[in-house]
DNA sequence: TTGTGTGCCCGCCAGG
DNA sequence: ATCCTGGCGGGCACAC
């Protein structure tokens, strides 16, 4: 699935997946030549992030290079391993970050990498790619037929590379179940934080953001793109009514109350919002409210039915029907699948 | 489940 | 001329 509706997980992903009750979750970190530095430093940073309330790491990241021998970044400084590919095989998670492409790049990949993603596809690890990454996956072939994603600038090299990847360029990520693709460099946080949060919950995830210091809240749905024409007055943006409206998720938000707080009518907010957000302020309102549900699941004893209320959805079937359509669970499913990662 | 009303989204366009 | 605003209305999604 494509992510328009942001997270497409199922029950049983979450069940399943839920690494909190065996051992580490271990990422192998696949550093090809030209690797960019940035992506680089991405999993390691968020990943190592996510704590439980002990402060015990919930994911251990290793970096590897396909000859265990040190490679060149982007940048120009050198990376020195401690592993070689065979560090994938016991890997839950492949990670391939994003690799400098030059003009003569003809998109295929070392067969011993292209063997090492299979392999860890056939047995059913999860594999991610940061940037174009994806291009690394797809030489692999482990993307036709899959949806997925890549930076922007490079997507219609992409799509001619490999015509049977169903591409969609204008997205943060894309999470495919055990296939994950980000798109350019930041959205790679994006799809670590997302993982986090499938894995261990919204209180997780946003806890690990909060030490990052990035936003926690960017899904994959939201544009790769915001326009933003120019830096505009500080008045006239829909931000401090964002933030407002975040403080008073559990109210009744229309976009007329919305449009009154931003001195605006309500078609210039709407029109703003969608410039500076991505997306419609309802969609965006509903985002909000899921991830306020999913936190006070998490965190409380509250009933779905007070829980409903106070995330500002009228009632509980109303959240029910949300909460379905956003990760495919119900309320007290989902309650009871962090409820370990909470006691631990 | 289907039905009905309400609010939203956004293209369109006139006016500043 | 060019850009921004905000009212209108058809189509549509969602709430009840």
């Amino acid at each position: 699935l494509v992510i328009d509706q942001p997270v497409t997980i199922g029950p049983t992903a979450i069940m399943r997946k839920n690494p909190a009750m065996s051992r580490r979750h271990r990422i192998a970190m696949i550093a090809l030549d030209k690797v960019v530095a940035f992506d680089l430093g991405v999993p390691p940073q968020v990943f190592g992030a996510a704590r439980d309330g002990t402060g015990r790491r919930f994911y251990e990241v290793i970096t590897c290079t396909p000859d265990g021998g040190p490679v060149r970044t982007s940048a120009g400084f050198q990376v020195v391993p401690d592993h070689g590919l065979e560090a994938t095989v016991t890997a839950d998670t492949v990670i391939v970050p994003g690799i400098h492409l030059d003009a003569d790049f003809d998109g295929t990949a070392a067969p011993e990498v292209v063997a090492a993603l299979v392999a860890a596809r056939d047995r059913g690890a999860r594999v991610m790619s940061i940037c174009t990454g994806a291009f690394v996956l797809a030489a692999a072939g482990l993307l036709d037929d899959h949806p997925a994603t890549t930076h922007w600038w490079h997507a219609e090299r992409f799509r001619h590379l490999h015509p049977k990847v169903k591409l969609d360029p204008d997205v943060l990520f894309v999470d495919d179940g055990e296939l994950l693709t980000s798109a350019g460099v930041g959205a790679g946080v994006d799809l670590c934080l997302h993982v986090i949060r499938r894995d261990h919950g919204s209180e997780v995830a946003n806890r690990a953001a909060r030490r990052c210091v990035v936003p926690p809240w960017r899904d994959g749905g939201q544009a790769q793109y915001i326009e933003r024409p120019l830096p505009r007055v500080a008045d006239t943006t829909t931000a401090p009514t964002r933030a407002w409206a975040v403080q008073h998720i559990g109210d009744r938000l229309t976009l007329e109350v919305l449009a009154a707080h931003s001195s605006m009518s309500v078609r210039t907010f709407t029109r703003r919002f969608r410039e500076e957000t991505g997306v419609s302020p309802t969609r965006w309102l509903h985002r909000q409210r899921i991830d306020h549900a999913r936190q006070l699941l998490e965190t409380t004893d509250l009933t779905v039915d007070q829980i409903a209320r106070r995330a500002g959805f009228g009632t509980a079937t109303s959240l029910r029907q949300h909460l379905h359509t956003a990760i495919g669970v119900a309320p007290t499913a989902y309650r009871r699948t962090f409820a370990r990662s909470r006691a631990g």
